[in-house]
DNA sequence: CTGAAAGCGCTTACAG
DNA sequence: CTGAAAGCGCTTACAG
């Protein structure tokens, strides 16, 4: 026998079909008597019986699974998220599908067609294109969460660092050191991750009454990065710190230092975001944000689980944001006198 | 209405359910009439009508699912072949499951029997403790591959890079540069991985006439990489060049010789293995492996769906070597005199 | 070219 | 405490 049903254990047991569904359920169990319960247990063991989530699934209006879409599992920044969201969402029997879409559009709409025919219970969007109105009807129907964007529009559950704290301390670290003139290599602008870094590093530039220079990288990558610091150094500026938006962007940066022969940090300081793996080991260890990215992934699995036990969508449209801190390393310094 | 159904779509278009279904598919639909076809279309279209993969997964038999077992999403040699993967067999219609294990054991069975739940259709392995007497009978009925690893015992199809023709490459180049004396920090035995590059290793030496030192490593972390420099330090050898089972090896290495004050690649040549992203930005940049982990992930997509292809299982079995080139980079050197 | 019917493997009122 | 029956949303012989 190929792969056994319930009616093979229900025959083995010598019960009825619906018996065994019974028994095998941790919430119905305790309907049944003790020694029923055994003997189908014993036959299922015997038979080596799985149950067949597609037909619990179709049967119950439940696949037990979330789907999840990702800009790109292969930037670092993304898989501890995946693996808070995979552990805690795992623990209460859900299952995860993740699906890459290369910030693209049309991909992501694609991503959302095939995760809704799969019939997931729920929604976890680490990229967002999606307009509000872009939104597909059905996904509203959904339970869903944000992580790592937010939507001013729409009313969905987010995720997402402290950024304005965050960035403040950048900024006080710096002014600490005695830096008078900053620049901010920013994310794009179409992001809320770009732009909420941006204001807010405006912001605390002004309060310290710092002088705060920005150039908008167009995507959150090495080469954008190096680009936009080709443009900010090409300018007639003071600048001695500069805070890019993110770890991709600060390399980039700092590649381009490199090759102009300006020294990191004696003759600027440099900043990143993201606390990506292996930015400790570089020449020199990185001075960046440490995000809490795994956190992040169980913060977001648990509003999803409670937005997924609730019927009325009262819960929906929450806004959590996890604090994020500083790590001084070996790029940030005095500035030249 | 919530989700409409093939009903509701035959009953716009006033056809049977069973025209419905034949009209959606791609390989039926040409049995139709070209006007009901459209007729089909449009009543689909404006009712927002998605097919239910649960509902066609238990009639057919088949979930268009894939399930893969992966140690750690984190760890960035990974992703790439989970993007290989997910990109070619999307493009067959397939959804990619990824599991994380942390290569325990246990862990492994259960991610094995969820995806069995789930009625995968086909497995990737990237993660084996899995004896070939520990696997479960019911996976032996499901196509499988491994990446990454080889299973001598078990007759499953596999792809992994071309260890032996790479590891010999490095130890060429490191030769060519004149060292005489060359050290393995090798990753654990129990790993066809660990086991591979020590033995292509070790004959690699012998071949070249040089001596060889190995050092085994407990696992392929940072710390384990650190933990064995440390005693191979502590040996005395005339060491002057180490070749690493994997770059987070490398690395770990790479601190303890920094912290004892050797310089790299002045005093001591590293060869790294895999071309983690970053490694060529560190201070020296590393000489490593490249792997090609993406194209392994399109390779090992291949071979399983030329599986899932045949009724027979005529085609398992087969392995898959692909090659690894050494980039050379800042931290290897002619020894010192 | 199209429809009516059976059935994939479950769960869950309903009845006893 | 347990069983018989209906039905989740599809696909696919079978018949016409």
């Amino acid at each position: 026998m190929a792969r056994p049903t319930m009616m093979d254990v229900a025959d083995l047991a010598g019960v009825a079909r619906s018996t065994v569904s019974r028994a095998l359920g941790p919430d119905t169990r305790h309907l049944l008597s003790q020694d029923t319960v055994q003997r189908v247990e014993a036959a299922a063991e015997e038979l080596g019986y799985r149950l067949n989530a597609l037909a619990r699934g179709l049967r119950t209006q439940r696949s037990a699974t979330i789907g999840m879409l990702v800009p790109d599992l292969t930037n670092p920044f993304f898989p501890p998220i995946v693996r808070g969201l995979e552990d805690t969402l795992g623990s209460e029997g859900y299952t995860l599908i993740v699906v890459n879409t290369d910030n693209d559009e049309a991909r992501e709409k694609a991503a959302l067609e095939k995760l809704l025919h799969q019939q997931v219970d729920g929604f976890v969007l680490a990229t967002v294109h999606l307009q509000p109105d872009g939104l597909p009807d059905a996904i509203r129907n959904v339970p869903s969460v944000l992580v790592n964007r937010r939507s001013d529009v729409d009313q969905l559950s987010s995720v997402v660092p402290h950024d304005e704290a965050a960035v403040r301390e950048v900024v006080q670290h710096l002014t600490d050191l005695g830096h008078r003139s900053l620049a901010h290599v920013a994310g794009p602008q179409a992001l809320s991750t770009g732009r909420d870094r941006r204001t807010a590093f405006e912001r605390a530039c002004g309060e310290a009454g710092v002088e705060a220079v920005v150039e908008v990288a167009d995507g959150f990558t090495v080469p954008a990065g190096a680009e936009a610091a080709e443009r900010l150094l090409d300018r007639d500026t003071d600048v001695t710190g500069i805070f890019a938006a993110n770890d991709l962007l600060a390399l980039g940066v700092l590649r381009v230092l490199r090759e102009r022969g300006v020294r990191v940090p004696e003759d600027l300081s440099l900043v990143g975001y993201n606390d990506m793996p292996l930015v400790e080991m570089l020449d020199p260890p990185l001075t960046t944000v440490k995000v809490p990215q795994y956190q992040m992934g169980r913060e977001a699995a648990r509003l999803l689980l409670e937005e997924l036990g609730e019927e009325a969508s009262s819960l929906r449209g929450r806004s959590v944001q996890l604090p994020s801190h500083l790590v001084v390393r070996g790029s940030t310094a005095p500035p030249p006198d």
